[in-house]
DNA sequence: CTGACATTCAATTGAGTTATTGAGTAATGG
DNA sequence: CCATTACTCAATAACTCAATTGAATGTCAG
């Protein structure tokens, strides 16, 4: 075993050592995007914070299920807590968080195309509504030609929204066609690309006979490429 | 249990079917992430196509273990295979993979040097050498004032490296140092921010009395900011 | 057709992961 | 202080994954 004594450089084993220990680290990381349920609770995250009961809600989990799947999360750096009275309250730990989740979305879309038809049926917004790109959108959001709905709950509204929207929760949006202006074309948008609030939303409107387009992005994908994003000042959960 | 019969909107179940299977996809590749050995292969593999041999050798893994490895990679659409003689060649499948092994990495930044102190000293770079950043590297590169050396095999050199740099592969670092220009500083660049090729190149040359510097990044980070990326016309293996 | 080589497959064993259940803990309101 | 709410932890059983071994497959050189 020759070992060098260079302080700088360490022997070959503490080299292929400190190497594995690198790989391990960024494994924790896929370890914890190993799991459908995980991914669902970081894509809802991603569009704002929130406490484990309301996390387990939305996901359709058990109260200890949905805590485990966070704290291994939190184990893995991913999402951090704070304590707000008795809940607590899970958020994105970092922007990079949410860049890895749409690598992993992005890396994800060909198969999806490819080996998932159900999924694929679920998702078709093209063959429904002529889709309207981020650049066409910010044009016409100067101009004043189109009125944008954000078709999502009223909290994940009030933590960002792409700015110039008004909020329409999903279950409001039969009651908000009858005042929607029929002038104007309307564009609705939810979550992100694999969220339907907004397909749904298109779909209601449309069947009144409203002018509607649906933009596959959501309020991160428009602030990664730099675009305005909005947000209510919140005022602390129900305090 | 109300049953839609709209055809373009299915049931509540059918939904929540279909959001759980994209979950699930996603989830396929996020577990093809969660293993330290697969990392270390498809980093490997991000710096150029190689035989299943060739990928074993490198990263110390027995064949079969490697295969398997590979296998499981390939079952996540993050590689594809071609055969060539009596070798299958694997390569990444698409940009996008090494997009996401990056994001992997970036969101890993933060915890190993909050909690991995082997791996911080094992890369420690700055504490050595003064790091040139891309920017400063393209300027000096346009007006002649360094020389770039390229710290890896001739193999992968030859799939991809930054424009103007000459491939001075880790074992002939020593010899270069002879015939190396005395006048110009010199910058070394390897793998990536986790590659200790480069650092040990400059240490040898350091010690030889040469002015060296090393650039933190590799070909992948350097093409994906849109800078010069040139390759040698392979002949395919040993053909 | 045979032997050599690179790779994959199959079967085994041990280790790690998941959902579920019930108990434990921290903050709040009375 | 007690009850309630929100959450976490521990223990279990079912399941999945990883490394290893040896056999099987595909290709090439003769």
């Amino acid at each position: 075993m020759s070992v060098r004594k260079t302080p700088s450089s360490g022997s070959a084993a503490d080299r292929s050592a400190a190497k594995r220990r690198i790989y391990e680290q960024f494994a924790r990381i896929g370890k914890a995007l190993g799991s459908a349920t995980r991914l669902e609770l970081l894509d809802l995250l991603s569009q704002g914070e929130r406490s484990v009961e309301a996390l387990a809600r939305e996901a359709s989990l058990e109260m200890a299920s949905a805590s485990q799947h966070l704290r291994a999360l939190a184990a893995a750096r991913l999402v951090e807590t704070r304590r707000e009275g008795q809940r607590i309250v899970y958020r994105i730990a970092d922007p990079s968080v949410v860049a890895l989740f749409h690598a992993v979305r992005a890396a994800a879309k060909a198969q999806l195309a490819e080996l998932d038809s159900v999924a694929q049926a679920y998702l078709q917004r093209e063959d429904d509504f002529e889709p309207i790109d981020q650049s066409e959108l910010a044009r016409r959001l100067r101009d004043g030609t189109v009125v944008l709905i954000d078709v999502r709950p009223p909290e994940e509204f009030a933590q960002g929204h792409i700015r110039g929207a008004i909020n329409v929760p999903p279950g409001d949006v039969s009651a908000w066609a009858a005042k929607a202006p029929r002038k104007k074309e309307i564009v609705a948008y939810c979550r992100g690309p694999y969220c339907v609030y907004s397909m749904d939303a298109a779909r209601t409107l449309r069947a009144k006979g409203l002018r509607v387009r649906a933009l596959p992005d959501g309020v991160n994908e428009w602030g990664a490429a730099g675009r305005p994003v909005a947000r209510t000042a919140t005022h602390g959960g129900r305090s």
